[in-house]
RNA sequence: CGGGCCGUAGCGCAGUUUGGUAGCGCGACUGGUUUGGGACCAGUAGGUCGCGAGUUCAAAUCUCGCCGGCCCGACCA
C-alpha cells in the first residue's frame, strides 16, 4: 500500500479534549475523529488496527470452537421485557430508544443476551446440539453518562461478545474454561501486559465473573493484587484479612453523651479520647433503588473501614443505591447528618451490618438524636441486630486473604469480561431443550465479551513515548514503513520500491511513504504514527545504504540494501 | 443528575470585563526557492462569532431561553 493513497491526517497541535495519552495520540495522529461526545470515525489506519485485531480474536476464537455470527442492532422492546432487563436499562438511561413508524418501541443494542438466547433458543432443542457458542463483532451503543477518553468508553463501540450454551453446569466450566484460554492467546498475541481479576458481575447478572484488565496508569479500574499467591481481583469485588482493631471487651452499660456539631469518626476520636475509628460503629444511609420501589437503608461499618458500594447494591438486590441526602436522612432518623446510629431506629429502616462488626461489644454510634452519641453500644442488647453481610472495600496495605501478604494496587483497563450466566436468562425468557429424559430445561449460559475498538487504545496506553505511538506489531496498521525522503531522485524512488518489493515477496505487511514531503516532516509524522520498523531511503541511496529505524526506543542504524530483509524479518521475529 | 467551565476560520487560541471595521499562530491553496528533523519568500481563500429571542443608533461583547461540548463527582458487561 502507497501512503500517498490513504487518507492520513495528521495534527500539529494537541486536540484541546483529549486527556489520556492513547486518545491524544490517535487523535493527533489521525487515527480517530469525533463526531459526537463518545461517537468517532475510525481513520483508515485505525481501521486497519482494529481489523487486525478482530482477526486474531477470530483466529482464537474459531481455534476454541466458537461460531461467528452477525445479530441485528436493532431490537424490538418485548425481547427485553422477556428478559427483565428492559426496565433497568431504560431508568438507568444507559440505552439508546427509538420509536418505529407505527410506534413500536425499539432499542439500539447495548449488548446482545436476549437476541442470541433467543436465537439459539429457536434453533437447539435437544441436549444433543449442544454445547454450542456463537459470537459476534459488532457495534453497541450506550449513552454512557460520561463518555470519555477517546476509544475507552464511547457511546458506540466495537465489541465481540459470545455466548455459551450447554445443558449442564459441567458444560458451562469447560466452556468458560476454554473461552478463558482463549482470552490469554488473544491478549498474549498482541503483546499486551494484562492480569485477570476477579470481578463483580454487574448489571449482567450469573454467577462467576473474571476480568482481563491490561494495566496502565490511566485505566478507569482499580485492582487489587497479591504476588505471592497470585490473588488478584477488582477493588468492587476484592476482600481481604480484616484489619485489627482494638478489642470491646466485657459488656457495659450503654450510655448517652452530648456531642454537639461532632458529625465525623475523626471529630469523635478528638471527642472521645481513648475511643479509636476501630471502636466505632459508623451508620450510613443511603437510598437504594428497585425494580418496583426505593428505600431509604441503614448501613453501619467499623469506623476506620470503608463501604463498598457495588457489594451493597448486590446484598440488597437492588438496581442501584447512592448516599441519601441530608433531608432523607433527617426524615429516616428524625436527626441531622452525622448522628445516624443503629440505636432507636425505626424499625421501617432497614439496618445492614458489615462483617467486621460482628460479634464486637462496646461499640460507639449516633443515636439518631442531633447531638447525641452513645458509647458501650452492645448490638442486639439495645438496639436490633443487624443483618450482617460483607460490605466493606477492600485497601491496598490490607492482608491477602490467601497469603496474608499486604495487598498492592493498581489501575487497569478492562479489556475482556467473562461470565458464569447459569441460567438467568434462559430461565426469564423460556429457552429450553429437551434433556436425557425428555424434559425441558433451561439453557445453562456463558457470556464473553472483549472490547475490539477499546483494546487497540489499551495498546496505546501500554506502548508510546513523548513522540507518539509504539504499535505492538501484531495490530500496527503496518509493520513496516519504507519511505522514500525525496520522491524527486530517481536513485531514492527506484531503492525505495525495490525494497518495498522485496518486503511484500518476504511475506511483511509493508507499506510505501511515497508523500511528498520533507524529511524533516516525515520523520515526525512516523514518530507519531507509531510504526514498528522504519526504513527510509534517503542520499545515501546511491551508495546502496539506508537508515533502519526501530520505533520502540527510536534506535536507529545505517543498513546496506542486502541486510534490510533479514533485519525486517529479525525485528519482527520471523526470521 | 449535582458542581465547575467552554462554544470566534479545518486545528489551537486572543478579542467579551468597559458594546463601535473579526484577529493571531498552525494548516489549506497559487507561484517561486528549497529537500536529513514538522523549510523560506510572496500572494490567496476561508467566519450566519453554537442557535433563537430581547435591550440598543449599534451586540462576538449585555439579558433570557435553548442546543452542543469539556472537566470533577455520582454512574459504568
Amino acid at each position: 500500500m502507497r501512503l500517498s493513497q490513504i487518507l492520513i491526517a495528521t495534527l500539529r497541535e494537541d486536540p484541546a479534549d483529549a486527556e489520556i495519552p492513547s486518545h491524544r495520540l490517535l487523535a493527533r495522529g489521525g487515527y480517530i475523529v469525533k463526531i459526537a461526545a463518545g461517537v468517532y470515525t475510525f481513520a483508515p489506519l485505525m481501521w486497519r488496527v482494529v481489523r487486525k485485531f478482530a482477526q486474531i480474536v477470530r483466529e482464537e476464537l474459531d481455534r476454541a470452537g466458537a461460531n461467528e455470527v452477525m445479530l441485528p442492532i436493532i431490537q424490538p422492546k418485548e425481547l427485553w421485557v422477556s428478559s427483565g432487563r428492559w426496565d433497568r436499562y431504560v431508568t438507568d438511561g444507559i440505552m439508546f430508544t427509538l420509536k418505529d413508524r407505527k410506534g413500536s418501541e425499539m432499542c439500539l443494542g447495548p449488548t446482545h443476551e436476549e437476541v442470541m438466547t433467543a436465537y439459539v433458543n429457536a434453533q437447539v432443542n435437544s441436549y444433543k446440539q449442544m454445547p454450542v457458542n456463537c459470537y459476534q463483532i459488532q457495534d453497541k451503543f450506550r449513552d454512557e453518562i460520561r463518555p470519555r477518553f477517546g476509544l475507552m468508553r464511547g457511546r458506540e463501540f466495537i465489541m465481540m461478545d459470545a455466548y455459551s450454551f450447554d445443558a449442564d453446569v459441567k458444560g458451562l466450566d469447560v466452556a468458560y474454561q476454554k473461552m478463558r484460554d482463549a482470552y490469554c492467546r488473544i491478549f498474549e498475541r498482541c503483546n499486551l501486559r494484562y492480569t485477570i481479576v476477579q470481578a463483580d458481575s454487574g448489571a449482567i447478572g450469573g454467577a462467576g465473573s473474571e476480568e482481563f484488565m491490561v494495566v496502565a496508569d490511566s485505566g478507569e479500574d482499580s485492582i487489587l493484587f497479591c504476588e505471592a499467591s497470585g490473588y488478584a481481583a477488582n477493588v468492587e469485588k476484592a476482600t481481604s484479612r480484616l484489619p485489627d482493631a482494638p478489642a470491646g471487651g466485657e459488656v457495659r452499660p450503654m450510655s448517652k453523651h452530648g456531642t454537639p456539631n461532632v458529625r465525623t469518626v475523626a471529630q469523635l476520636e478528638q471527642f472521645f479520647p481513648g475511643w479509636q475509628a476501630g471502636r466505632m460503629a459508623k451508620t450510613v444511609l443511603y437510598k437504594a433503588t428497585w425494580k418496583d420501589k426505593e428505600a431509604v437503608v441503614a448501613v453501619m461499618m467499623r469506623g476506620d473501614l470503608e463501604i463498598n458500594e457495588v457489594k451493597l447494591v448486590n446484598a440488597l438486590d437492588a438496581m442501584a443505591v447512592r448516599l441519601a441526602t441530608d433531608d432523607e436522612i433527617k426524615a429516616a432518623t428524625g436527626a441531622d447528618t452525622g448522628f445516624a446510629g443503629p440505636v432507636g431506629l425505626s424499625d421501617k429502616v432497614r439496618l445492614l451490618g458489615d462483617l467486621s462488626l460482628q460479634g464486637r461489644t462496646n461499640l460507639l454510634t449516633g443515636c439518631n438524636e442531633t447531638g447525641f452519641h452513645c458509647l458501650d453500644v452492645n448490638p442486639g442488647r439495645d438496639c436490633r441486630m443487624p443483618e450482617f453481610k460483607d460490605l466493606r472495600l477492600a485497601r491496598a496495605g490490607e492482608g491477602c486473604p490467601v497469603s496474608g501478604q499486604p495487598l498492592q494496587q493498581a489501575r487497569g483497563i478492562e479489556v475482556g469480561h467473562i461470565f458464569k450466566l447459569g441460567t438467568k436468562y434462559s430461565s426469564a425468557m423460556g429457552a429450553t431443550f429437551m434433556d436425557q429424559g425428555g424434559k425441558p430445561q433451561p439453557f445453562v449460559m456463558g457470556c464473553y465479551g472483549i472490547g475490539v475498538s477499546r483494546t487497540p487504545a489499551a495498546a496505546v496506553e501500554q506502548n508510546h513515548d513523548d513522540k507518539g505511538v509504539v504499535w505492538p506489531a501484531p495490530i500496527a496498521p503496518f509493520e513496516v514503513v519504507v519511505g522514500m525522503l525525496d520522491p524527486k531522485k530517481d536513485d531514492q524512488v527506484k531503492l525505495a520500491e525495490q525494497l518495498y518489493g522485496e518486503l511484500q515477496q518476504a511475506g511483511v505487511d509493508v507499506c510505501l511513504d511515497d508523500r511528498p514531503m520533507s524529511p524533516g516532516a516525515k520523520f515526525k509524522d512516523h514518530e507519531l504514527l507509531g510504526l514498528p520498523v522504519q526504513v527510509f531511503v534517503g542520499r545515501r541511496a546511491a551508495e546502496g545504504m539506508v537508515e533502519f529505524l526501530i520505533r520502540k526506543g527510536l534506535q536507529k542504524s545505517e543498513l546496506a540494501v542486502a541486510d534490510v530483509k533479514g533485519r525486517v524479518l529479525a525485528a519482527l521475529g520471523r526470521s
